[in-house]
DNA sequence: TGTTTTTAGTTGTACTCCATAATCAATTGG
DNA sequence: CCAATTGATTATGGAGTACAACTAAAAACA
């Protein structure tokens, strides 16, 4: 993604940004912001906000297979390949040979890779208590609780389109 | 940007994403969304969002130069120099050159891009009314609300640094 | 004034993220 | 057993962005 890095000038002066009225401008500006945010503080152990969230959810499902990860994270199984070796050579993530399905591998996190994440996992906590600094902890809640909102299907109408994956949850560290 | 794509279990089962209760991730996904939503609605008339911003802020500040606008939308000047010629080459944009610096050009919107604006306008209205029937109107703008709270500028510590740029403001259409 | 520094815009390059198609091997379902 | 599907991989291309280098003009300044 590479966070917009171009200067503009009303932050200089102090002024709240002047196209931040629009929904979709104040997401893409808050999305970057955060993501810059997030580098600032865990991206110094090497780890960008994609791989975090893919060290987490592997943790929380051992053994896993690439397109059940690849499909909660949103990421094309095909970039996933490519993404996953990249934990892999890090000595982060193991793959071993799943035993029911020659075809696929199971995904696990190597010591090395548990550790990391703790250590992530608590630069994360700082990051978020900045936030929560920022807006309060009530509105952070009630922030994260609209996104949600914006962002839960629409009530699915009829159409119970069986899902096919194995269910696969995110395996939640302690949340804050 | 291109919205991720990858098909999602979760969504099938009419569940809440498991990793939309970090915020990052939240605001990440809900920036992509409604990204989706303008390129559903907006797109139809072959202007993407950064487009449609660049074209507001001109036709707010005609006369303007590139690289007010640029700073203004966030993009690299260097980039905006294509960015711009896109917009021209479909007759939107007039590019004069100055009359007070030889170096620059003044930018205005032609005819056209006016009358492709306001048609713009009221796709985008259209699809706000969306997002505010999804959300209710009062919690919408409160999640406005919350997000430029998290993107204003940390109550500015001193250091007063003036200014250099033109004052360029949004001009805004009417806001919905 | 003449020289130096800064600024506006442009070009070119490179890197990252993402989508898509094609492929192979293995599994599953008639 | 054969056909269709699935897990994973490779390769390719487009879009967005950062950055360096450059030109011409303006501004700063001695």
């Amino acid at each position: 993604m590479a966070g917009t890095k171009a200067r503009q000038a009303h932050t200089a002066r102090g002024e709240p940004h002047p196209l931040s009225g629009y929904a979709g401008i104040a997401l893409r500006r808050a999305s970057l912001a955060v993501y810059g945010a997030f580098m600032a503080e865990v991206g110094t152990l090497g780890v960008k906000p994609a791989e975090y969230a893919a060290l987490l959810v592997i943790q929380g499902n051992p053994g896993a297979r690439s397109a059940d990860i690849s499909g909660l994270l949103g990421i094309e199984k095909a970039n996933f390949t490519v993404f996953l070796r990249r934990l892999e050579r890090r000595g982060w993530v193991a793959r071993e040979p799943s035993t029911t399905d020659r075809r696929a591998h199971a995904l696990r996190l190597t010591p090395e890779g548990s550790e990391l994440l703790r250590a992530a996992v608590e630069k994360r906590a700082r990051l978020e208590a900045g936030l929560v600094a920022r807006l309060g902890a009530v509105d952070y809640a009630r922030l994260v609780e609209l996104l949600q909102g914006l962002l839960a299907p629409e009530a699915a109408p009829g159409k119970g389109a069986a899902a096919s994956a194995r269910a696969v949850q995110a395996g939640f560290p302690p949340r804050s």
